[in-house]
DNA sequence: CTGTTAGCGCCTTCAG
DNA sequence: CTGAAGGCGCTAACAG
């Protein structure tokens, strides 16, 4: 009995049974060699005396924790809330525990993050967007690591097809005839905004070219940003993510522009947040596929990380331009 | 060195410094009595050597984790992000970690986090709607924990002033001039769900009464009620929550309906993303602060819970009731 | 104020 | 297949 906390240890199980305490260990353990016989009574006796083991103690001497670190810069962004779901999930599946820690979209916060916890983890998965390569790499000090919807030189890392997913959107756009399509971007610190942009640069080349922010990535990013907007005389755009076209087509509609007729607009993510109101026409990214894959990486070894398949999904903030009324 | 993380010990310290392991580790911990010059030494030796407290030997010698497990049924729901955002914060300033668990709205997974976490965290916070207080109390088996947006007999609790927030809804609405105002009620089996309902039962009274569902505590349980709400006639209805309620709106919409003219909609949580597209009018309840004093319930002895405060937010979805168009 | 000693609960050689 | 012994890194008496 655990003098503190009063619970079952090893030790009882064995008393109860009269076997030594190695036996219980090697029977509550998946590569333990004991005989089905005792493993029968051990399991029966643990499961009666309410005995759960001490991941503490089985941590100090094994030196492995099952559990991975989570890094997520705001967990209210559902983006992120989905992703710490998958992980955990799949996690679980593994027998490993997901402690999450969410970074308050500071660098500063994500290098503590994992400062505090490496020790207490035996991997990370890394949604962190500000820090620096060098100063990341740095403070993992050799954990094992995957980074997701970022690279990092010399760490595996999960991400999206952002090109192909531009390439959608940019087509359907083109499709519906908007001869000039407008780019707002992301947060110029964050890498997943960086290469967002690129796409967008990859897919329009100059003169079509009209590139507005960089806005936070917010709502109130999107609403900042409407006005430079239409005095680009662009009828379509394209915003780094669904947030930040929210707040865009909120403002647009505040300013009497109507989505899609005077002005489509395409997010990025494919949040169901953002078809609560008007239903909008978003590149998807797999969240917590994502983070299943990046958890396996991790803890499958031989797990290769393959790009995330991104689609243009067509809701109703998308639709040919209306010829202006004169 | 530990030899399989190749991380320093308070050994390596100690000897870097020629002291024993004891002196590092009373350096190194609040109570522990040393001179201020070793003290000083100490510090600037394990800074050097980068030096991290190993948690699990500190928690398998102390008994303490410096760990708090909190348990929340959805992270997809801005309403237990915040929670989680202001549970993590709380708890870092008071020294402790937070482990979240997604309970993914099951009773039963609710009871396995538990059990699973029990022994790796000294208290828990606790937001589970679903399961029965005489499971959760056993599966508990004595680690202090509080109760956040729930009561369950025995446990100290954090709710929000339900009765408050509803008379100030309903208050606003007859203000306004609607003489028969609906409710739209949460999951039958979640507590909060029936504390929401009560409230707005204490303050209609028959035959003014108008209760619909129970629906899911998601947005397509406010579109599947919607088209029952208007057949009863009500100019206004308050629902479970916002997620509900834009769910609600959304069809309402669609119908024709518009709100606020034909419908005046309140919500129930003030949740951020209902102010999205059509700001909705909603009875806001503290997140960050619920899970603050939550946490120092838990960590500050003689901490008292107090109600939280509940507060209408007027937005766009209420107004006076439009004489009908014949 | 500091060093020595003895575990915390578990896993893992090493014998038998 | 099972028991005995040692140690993971740290803290907490107990001496000095």
């Amino acid at each position: 009995m655990n003098a503190r906390s009063g619970r079952a240890t090893i030790h009882d199980v064995a008393a109860d049974l009269g076997v030594s305490a190695s036996t219980v260990s090697r029977a509550l353990t998946p590569q333990g060699t004991v005989s089905d016989a005792t493993r029968r009574r051990v399991e029966e006796a643990a499961a009666r005396l309410g005995y759960r083991t001490n991941s503490a103690a089985r941590n100090l001497s094994t030196g492995r924790t099952n559990a991975l670190g989570l890094l997520v810069p705001d967990l209210r962004n559902p983006f992120f809330a989905e992703i710490a779901k998958g992980a955990q999930n799949r996690a679980r599946g593994r027998g490993h525990a997901v402690y999450i820690a969410d970074t308050n979209l500071s660098a500063e916060a994500e290098i503590e993050a994992i400062e505090m916890m490496r020790r207490d983890v035996d991997g990370f998965v890394l949604c962190s967007p500000w820090a620096e390569d060098e100063r990341l790499v740095a403070a993992l000090q050799g954990v094992p690591t995957v980074v997701l919807h970022r690279e990092v030189p010399g760490l595996p890392s999960v991400t999206a097809d952002l090109h192909d997913g531009m390439r959608q959107a940019v087509s359907h756009l083109r499709a519906l005839g908007h001869p000039r399509i407008a780019y707002v971007s992301g947060p110029a610190g964050s890498w997943n905004a960086r290469a967002r942009l690129s796409a967008y640069e990859a897919e329009v080349a100059e003169p079509a070219r009209v590139v507005l922010g960089p806005v936070a990535d917010q709502f109130e990013g999107g609403v900042s940003v409407a006005d430079a907007l239409l005095a680009t005389g662009s009828t379509a755009v394209i915003a780094y993510n669904d947030i930040t076209a929210l707040g865009l087509v909120s403002r647009l509609t505040a300013r009497g522009v109507v989505v899609p007729d005077r002005m489509s607009v395409i997010g990025f993510d494919g949040l169901d947040v953002a078809t609560l109101a008007n239903p909008l026409t978003s590149v998807s990214v797999p969240r917590a596929r994502g983070a299943e894959l990046a958890v396996d990486v991790l803890l499958r070894p031989g797990t290769v990380p393959t790009a995330l398949p991104t689609q243009l999904v067509v809701r109703e903030s998308t639709a040919a331009p209306q010829p202006t009324v004169t």
